[in-house]
DNA sequence: TCCATATTTAACCATATGGTTAAATATGGA
DNA sequence: TCCATATTTAACCATATGGTTAAATATGGA
């Protein structure tokens, strides 16, 4: 099942997540440790990581007492793929676009 | 004065507002045009418009009775920049940028 | 002047969001 | 077995969000 757009976004709305996003770039965390920089209650950060979670920005693992959170970078990808259709690329000329793939593609296969 | 990461995520997170900002990719559009195809009420629209201005989205420049509400494609930067900065992503990917391309030929023939 | 058009403001409402504390649950280890 | 540790669940609360309708405001044009 895919996270929304909707989702998405909204996970990445709030500062907390975002910084936990980008402490989770380091390594996998339990989810006390996660809370540890937080001047928030435990309860707080496990409804954000479920959050983070739903919007499929990380996954869980529970192993024994600790339950392992992980980012999962390609959870973003959906929410950069929409958002890059405003900015660097020019969205409306399609055909280079289109080239652009055939170049990548010819170069792919070259190796 | 800069809109901040949490507004600028918050505005994307919500279908309408992001489906206007696709709208004015086109053109510029007066309050009512850009509230036509929503089956909602002006003021409705009035509050996202305004939720989009206030993240750096759009701007709205009045003239005579007409607010001409116009994309700021600059205003996603800031999003786009720290989402990059997650550096997990390679621009020239093929799957972004074929999603990139189905995403807008759907996108504008939505309407 | 007076009406129509374009838009915003005000007041309201239901639900979502982000936090809290207390209690429950599950596992680890002496 | 029994306590400590890790985490979630439950109940609650204040504020934010996204919508509504009615009224206000401002401009355009006959």
């Amino acid at each position: 099942m895919h996270a929304t757009l909707d989702e998405l976004f909204s996970a990445l709305s709030d500062n907390t997540r975002r910084k936990i996003l980008i402490m989770l770039l380091e390594d996998d965390m339990a989810v006390t440790d996660v809370a540890d920089p937080f001047d928030m209650s435990l309860p707080a950060i496990s409804k954000h990581l479920n959050i983070l979670s739903n919007a499929g920005l990380i996954t869980q693992e529970k192993r024994g007492r600790v339950n392992w959170c992980k980012l999962e970078p390609d959870g973003l990808r959906d929410a950069s793929v929409w958002m890059l259709g405003f900015g660097q690329f020019d969205i409306l000329d399609i055909e280079s676009l289109e080239k652009l793939i055939e170049t990548h593609i010819d170069l792919t296969q070259a190796n």
